[in-house]
DNA sequence: TTGGAATGTCAACAACGCTGACATAAAGTC
DNA sequence: GACTTTATGTCAGCGTTGTTGACATTCCAA
């Protein structure tokens, strides 16, 4: 696999060898760590993991969003989140509002100690992220997010691309 | 934060205002689960989990590492990777054979069996990342994979780097 | 009004991180 | 040879966060 690849148009595609797509998912494995680490860290002081984390960030991205929506957007089953949404619910983080229209439906909002967690968490997040925008500059961006985004499934890209075009 | 950001050589360094951090903190989330899911699938059929993927992944890359090794590169407890191992081994997807020099240590190597389930997995992941790659060009898999470098932790860059050289 | 769909909660279980304590065995040191 | 350190592994136990199953409530449509 390590001859030159190329297609009729004549484009080298040598970027698509098996021994580059390697190089890719192994960059995605350590690059991972490093995006939660920092979270991960402020997390365990208080006793909350990585699922606290979502939770509280798209609580925060989409304020009175119902935890039906929110199951979708995380992926998970009710009974996950469930756990996490009770235990934030209980420390005061998030406020559970009984719908108006649908009394089945429960919208979500941080408190003001939820919002601070909130941002205590995504600081440390974008510091890194910052960091390595920076290093790699603005072209190398660009194609990292056209890379991850042609890299979800159709659901998530759904929900990525609804997110994008909300100020946060 | 929806100013102008600007340095005295004049760039232009929009993209790293919140709001793009913001994007790029999403987009690492949602692709991270697309990263994933055509492995997992596979896993849990086999009754496996992604930490099983990542040791035989890593074993593959690097035939004869010893546990200790291992441990470094995936960042866990030796009791954690221990759990799976043993798994592994029972299993007959890995041989660990006693060092010769040292004989305290042990070499990891995938039997027969473990070298199919990594062609599998690899074979479905690389799949994911190869269509992803191709949509997205070879200008934006180098900033893919810029960003990404520049996000690991030092010792996961370290790891990264001398995994890059070995050809797989 | 009654039955099904939608929504959310509670209980129990599994995967896989973690710490701590301890056993074994080999290597290097005195 | 005795001692210490290093490498590996086991066992016990715990926490987070996935899972499925059972169930209560609410809404809507037949």
């Amino acid at each position: 696999m390590a001859e030159v690849t190329s297609r009729p148009g004549g484009e080298n595609l040598l970027f698509l060898t098996d021994d580059q797509l390697r190089k890719g998912i192994e960059a995605m494995f350590f690059a991972y760590r490093g995006f939660t680490a920092d979270p991960d860290r402020i997390l365990s002081e208080k006793g909350y993991g990585r699922a606290h984390h979502r939770a509280v960030h798209f609580i925060n991205r989409s304020p009175g969003t119902t935890v039906n929506n929110l199951l979708s957007i995380l992926g998970v089953t009710k009974q996950s989140l469930n756990r996490v949404l009770r235990s934030l619910i209980e420390d005061g983080l998030v406020e559970s509002r009984v719908g108006k229209r649908d009394k089945r439906e429960r919208h979500l909002f941080l408190t003001d100690a939820g919002g601070a967690l909130e941002r205590e968490l995504s600081t440390a997040q974008r510091d890194r992220m910052r960091g390595a925008f920076r290093q790699a500059g603005p072209e190398a961006v660009a194609g990292f997010k056209q890379v991850l985004e042609a890299m979800m499934d159709g659901d998530m890209r759904r929900h990525y691309a609804r997110l994008k075009e909300t100020n946060g």
